[in-house]
RNA sequence: GCCGGUGUGAUGGAAUUGGCAGACGUGCUUGACUCAAAAUCAAGUGCCGCAAGGCGUGCCGGUUCGAGUCCGGCCACCGGCACCA
C-alpha cells in the first residue's frame, strides 16, 4: 500500500482531538516542563511557512519531554489586537472582532493540520474581555504603584498609522511596522516607568539561560553608563547640572553645551544679546524629525549664548555656553560639559566654533589634531592639579569622591532606555481603564468594573488630529467619576499591541480563572517558563516588556519568580527560494497549506527542521522538500508490514540504533534538529542494507515520533506495538552496544594521509603499529627511511614521522 | 565608531571541540526496471591529473607530529546600538 499521508494525518488528528493526549495537568507529581513559543498574530494571510519553524522545534522538544516522563505544558493562543486587523476592518467595513474571529479559526485549522501537540483547552485570545480584563488589571496595579503616569512630551508619531510609537517601535527613523516616516509631536501620553527597572533588567540577565546575542542586544538597548553628575554655575547664578562619564577630565572642560530644549534657556532669554538667533535655532531643532536629527556624521551646528557664561567648579574659570542639537534633551540632564581634548564630538564642535582645547590626559597624539579618548591605563592625567600623575582609571574615583565632599557632584548611572509610551490613538486595543475628572484628576476605574469593554463604534478610522476613534463615542466617553461621582470622561486611547503579550504565558497556566490572572497554585507549579523560543526581532520589544511586567508582578507578590523565562532561544528566518525575504510583492511566498497538500504535514515538519542550522536564516527549496518525503516513503516501505520477532535490536543494526538514539536525543536538546534528522536518515539507509528487526523499527518509530508524529503513530499501530508512540517512553541507549568490534583508522606519514587500516576496537599501540607497518603503501613509504616519532590516537589515527635513514 | 554573528563542494549544510574535511539532503552522471517517461532501486560525484601525485574550509602569517577548529593581522557580508556625553 502507498503511504497515504492525507488519510493518515487526518486519522491521527481526529484521534488527538478525541483523546487529548497533550493536555497539561496542573499539580501532577511528575516533573513539569513548560515549553513556550511566541503566540501568533492571526493575520488575514494565514500561517506563513516561517511559523512552523519555531513551532515544530518546540513541538519536538515538548513531545520528547513528554516521552521522558515530564508533565508538559505546551500552549497556544492568539495575539489578536493590532493594526492590520483594524485596517482591514476599516477597508472592508466589518467589525475587527469579526475579522479576528475568522482569522483565529483559520489559524486554528492550520495549526491542527500541522499536528502540533498543543493543549487546545488552554487557548488564549488577547481580545477576549475575559483575558483583557487582566491586562487592564495589571495596568491598574502599575498605576497604583506609581509606574503609570500621563505626561505631555514630544513623542514619535507615525504619519501613516496616525498613532504614537514607543522608542522600541521606531527603526532608523521610520515606523517598525509600516515603514512610514516618524515625526515628533507634542502629545499627552500614558507612560510606563520601565526605566525604574533598567538596572534589574540588566543584572538579572546573569541568572537566566538566554542565548548570548539576546543578552547583549538587551544590554545595548538599555545602555547603562556610569559616571557623575556635576553642578556648574552660570554667571547668572543658576545651577547647571551635567552628566559625564569622564569626571576625570573636568579640568579640560572648556565650554558647555545645553540641548535646545533646556529649561534654563527660557529663563536666560532677557539676558541674551542674541536671543533672536537662539530662538531661531530652537525652532529649527524642534521642527526636525528624528531621522534628520540622528543623521550620520552630521555637521555640528549650534549657537553660543551671548550674555551668560558657565563657571567650571574645579578651577572657577568662566567658559562659554552653547546650545546644540548634538546634546539630547532626553538623556542625562540635557546638558554637558565639553572636553574637546578627550571626546570626538566635542573636539569636532570645538574646531568648528573655535573653542579652546586643553589636554588633561597625556599619552595620545597631539590633542590639537584629534581627540584622545582612551579611558584605560594608557593615559596619565596632566594640567589637573591634584589628579596629575594618576591614570584615568585611578583618577575617576578620586575626582568623584572630591566632588561629593565638596557637594558639587555625585556618582551617577544613566540609561539609554526611556519610559515606555503606552497609549495608542487607535480602536483595536485594550481600553485604558482610567477616567478624567475635572475635580479629582485621573482616577482609576475600580477593579470591580473590569473588564472595561471596547464599545462598538461606527467608524474605526483614526483621526488626523491624533485622537482615538473612541473619542467620538460620547455615550461611552462620558461617565461619572468613580471618586466623587461628578461628570467625567474616559481615557479614549487604547493600549499598544505589546500589552496583551506581556503576560500571556501566565494566563496559559490557568486560562479560565475568573478571579485572578492565574491561581497561586498554578503559578507556583508552572513558573517559570522552562524554554521560550522566539524571534530576534522581539528582543527589545516583547521580550523586554514582558520581563519588565513580570518583575513588577513579582514585586507586588503576584508571581513567584523574578524572571519569566529560564531559557530563551531564537530561530533564523525562512527566506524565499532565492535567499530573499519572502513577500507578496516578490511572489516567492510559500503557503503551508500547499505544501501539506502536496507532501503532507510530516514532510513539511521534517523539511523545515532539516533545512539548516536552526539559529541561522535558511532559504526554502521545493526540491529539498522532496528528499524528506522520500525519507518517509522509505520508512513506510520498511515498516508498513508487520515484522515479527522479539522487540530487540538485530545484531547487524544494534550499534547503529544505539548511536542514533544517543545522537537524536542530544541533538534535540541542543536544537540541532537538522543533524538529528540526518542521523535518522543514516539509520534508515543502513536498514536498507541490513533488514531491520522488530526492535530496530520500534526504536526508529520512537525517535521519529516527535518529528513526524502522524506516520510514526500509524506505523506503530501497524506493527502492533502497545499504546501510542507519542506516549511511550523515550528509548534509552547503551554505550557499550554502540561500538563495533573493528574500527577503520587513518594512517598519516609526516602528517599527510597515506592509507587507512582496519584495526580491532581499542587495540593497544603495538598491535596497531604492527598492522600499520604491514600496509603495502606504508611498507613502500618506509623504504630507505627511519621512524623518528610515532603518534597513535586510539581508534582514530596513526601518524609516522619519517626522515631519510643515514 | 561600539557590540554580536557568519564565511566550507554545483547547492542547503556536517565535522565527537586539535585527529581521515565534505555526514545527511538536493542536484548531476551512469546502470537496473520500463515501449517510453515518471517513480523506485543500485553505483558514482571537492578541484586538477591517464596515472603517480598535487591542491583544497574568505586572505596573509604563526603554534603543532597534525589546524575548518587555537593564536596574531587583514578582507567581505549580516544583525543590534549609535551625536547617549
Amino acid at each position: 500500500m502507498k503511504y497515504d499521508f492525507a488519510a493518515i494525518e487526518k486519522k491521527w488528528q481526529d484521534v488527538w482531538e478525541r483523546e487529548k493526549p497533550f493536555r497539561a495537568e496542573t499539580g501532577s507529581d511528575k516533573p513539569k516542563f513548560y515549553g513556550l513559543i511566541e503566540f501568533p498574530y492571526p493575520s488575514g494571510q494565514g500561517l506563513h511557512v516561517g511559523h512552523p519553524r519555531p513551532f515544530t522545534a518546540m513541538d519536538i522538544v515538548t513531545r520528547k519531554k513528554r516521552m521522558e516522563g515530564y508533565n508538559v505544558l505546551f500552549p497556544i493562543g492568539f495575539d489578536a489586537f493590532g493594526l492590520p486587523t483594524e485596517n482591514y476592518a476599516i477597508k472592508n467595513h466589518i467589525h475587527p472582532a469579526a475579522v479576528t474571529k475568522q482569522n483565529i479559526a483559520n489559524f486554528t485549522r492550520q495549526l491542527k493540520m500541522l499536528g502540533y501537540g498543543f493543549d487546545w483547552d488552554r487557548v488564549v485570545d488577547t481580545t477576549d474581555p475575559d483575558y483583557y480584563k487582566w491586562t487592564q488589571w495589571i495596568f491598574l496595579q502599575l498605576y497604583k504603584h506609581g509606574l503609570a503616569y500621563k505626561t505631555t512630551m514630544p513623542v514619535n508619531w507615525c504619519t501613516s498609522c496616525k498613532c504614537v510609537l514607543a522608542n522600541e517601535e521606531v527603526v532608523e527613523g521610520v515606523c517598525e511596522r509600516c515603514g512610514s516616516p516618524v515625526v515628533r509631536r507634542e502629545k499627552s501620553q500614558w507612560m510606563l516607568k520601565i526605566t525604574e527597572y533598567a538596572q534589574r533588567l540588566i543584572d538579572d540577565l546573569d541568572d537566566v539561560d538566554f542565548i548570548e546575542r539576546v543578552k547583549t542586544q538587551q544590554r545595548n538597548w538599555i545602555g547603562r553608563s556610569t559616571g557623575a553628575e556635576v553642578t556648574f554655575r552660570s554667571t547668572a547664578g543658576d545651577e547647571i547640572v551635567v552628566f559625564t562619564t569622564r569626571p576625570d577630565t573636568l579640568f579640560g572642560a572648556t565650554y558647555m553645551v545645553l540641548s535646545p530644549e533646556h529649561a534654563l534657556i527660557k529663563k536666560w532669554m532677557p539676558l541674551l544679546k542674541n536671543a533672536d538667533e537662539v530662538r531661531e535655532y530652537q525652532r529649527a531643532a524642534a521642527s526636525k524629525s528624528d531621522m534628520e536629527r540622528t543623521e550620520l556624521n552630521k555637521e555640528k551646528t549650534g549657537v553660543k549664548l551671548d550674555g551668560v557664561r558657565g563657571i567650571n567648579p574645579v578651577n572657577g574659570r568662566e567658559i562659554p555656553i552653547f546650545i546644540s542639537d548634538y546634546v539630547l534633551a532626553t538623556y542625562g540632564t540635557g546638558a554637558i560639559m565639553a572636553v574637546p581634548a578627550h571626546d570626538d564630538r566635542d573636539w569636532e564642535f570645538a574646531k568648528k566654533f573655535g573653542c579652546e582645547i586643553i589636554e588633561v590626559v597625556s599619552g595620545g597624539e597631539d590633542v590639537q589634531r584629534c581627540a584622545f579618548t582612551a579611558k584605560d591605563e594608557t593615559g596619565i592625567m596632566v594640567n589637573s592639579e591634584f589628579l596629575n600623575g594618576l591614570t584615568v582609571k585611578d583618577a575617576i574615583p578620586v575626582i568623584t569622591k572630591w566632588l561629593e565632599e565638596k557637594g558639587i557632584g555625585k556618582a551617577k548611572v544613566n540609561f539609554k532606555l526611556r519610559d515606555w509610551v503606552f497609549s495608542r490613538q487607535r480602536y483595536w486595543g485594550e481600553p485604558i481603564p482610567m477616567v478624567w475628572c475635572e475635580k479629582c484628576g485621573w482616577v482609576p476605574l475600580p477593579e470591580s468594573e473590569l473588564p472595561l469593554k471596547l464599545p462598538d463604534v461606527e467608524s474605526y478610522e483614526p483621526t488626523d488630529d491624533g485622537e482615538s476613534p473612541l473619542s467620538k463615542m460620547t455615550d461611552w466617553v462620558n461617565t461619572t467619576c468613580p471618586h466623587c461621582g461628578g461628570p467625567a470622561r474616559r481615557e479614549t486611547d487604547t493600549m499598544p499591541q505589546w500589552a496583551g503579550s506581556s503576560w500571556y504565558f501566565l494566563r496559559y497556566m490557568d486560562p479560565h480563572n475568573p478571579d485572578a490572572l492565574a491561581s497561586k497554585e498554578a503559578l507556583s507549579y508552572w513558573s517559570p517558563v522552562d524554554w521560550y523560543n522566539g524571534g530576534m526581532e522581539h528582543t527589545t520589544l516583547h521580550l523586554l516588556y514582558s520581563r519588565f511586567w513580570h518583575k513588577f508582578l513579582y514585586d507586588i507578590g503576584v508571581v513567584p519568580t523574578k524572571e519569566p523565562y529560564q531559557k530563551r532561544t531564537s530561530h533564523g528566518m525562512i527566506l524565499g527560494e532565492g535567499g530573499e525575504k519572502m513577500s507578496k510583492s516578490r511572489g516567492n511566498v510559500v503557503n503551508p497549506d500547499d505544501v501539506v497538500k502536496a507532501y503532507g504535514a510530516d514532510t513539511l515538519r521534517l523539511y523545515i527542521m532539516f533545512i539548516g542550522d536552526f539559529e541561522q536564516a535558511a532559504a526554502w527549496s521545493d526540491n529539498a522538500v522532496k528528499g524528506c518525503k522520500r525519507f518517509l516513503d522509505r520508512i513506510w516501505n520498511l515498516a508498513e508490514n508487520r515484522i515479527d520477532g522479539p522487540d530487540a535490536c538485530s545484531h547487524a543494526n544494534e550499534a547503529a540504533v544505539h548511536r542514533t538514539i544517543k545522537k537524536v536525543g542530544e541533538d534535540i536538546e541542543a536544537m540541532k534538529f537538522n543533524t538529528a534528522i540526518a542521523a535518522m536518515m543514516g539509520l534508515v539507509n543502513s536498514f536498507y542494507e541490513n533488514a531491520p528487526s522488530r526492535g530496530d523499527i520500534k526504536a526508529l518509530l520512537l525517535l521519529l515520533s516527535p518529528f513526524a508524529p502522524h506516520i510514526a503513530e500509524e506505523l506503530w499501530e501497524k506493527q502492533g506495538f502497545e499504546g501510542r508512540a507519542a506516549s511511550s517512553p523515550w528509548p534509552g541507549y547503551d554505550e557499550s552496544k554502540m561500538t563495533e568490534s573493528e574500527k577503520e583508522i587513518a594512517i598519516q606519514v609526516n602528517g599527510k594521509l597515506r592509507a587507512t587500516a582496519v584495526v580491532p576496537m581499542d587495540a593497544d599501540e603495538e598491535t596497531v603499529l604492527e598492522i600499520v607497518k604491514g600496509q603495502e603503501r606504508i611498507v613502500k613509504a618506509l623504504e630507505g627511511m627511519e621512524i623518528v616519532k610515532t603518534i597513535v590516537v586510539k581508534n582514530k589515527l596513526v601518524n609516522l614521522i619519517l626522515r631519510p635513514a643515514k
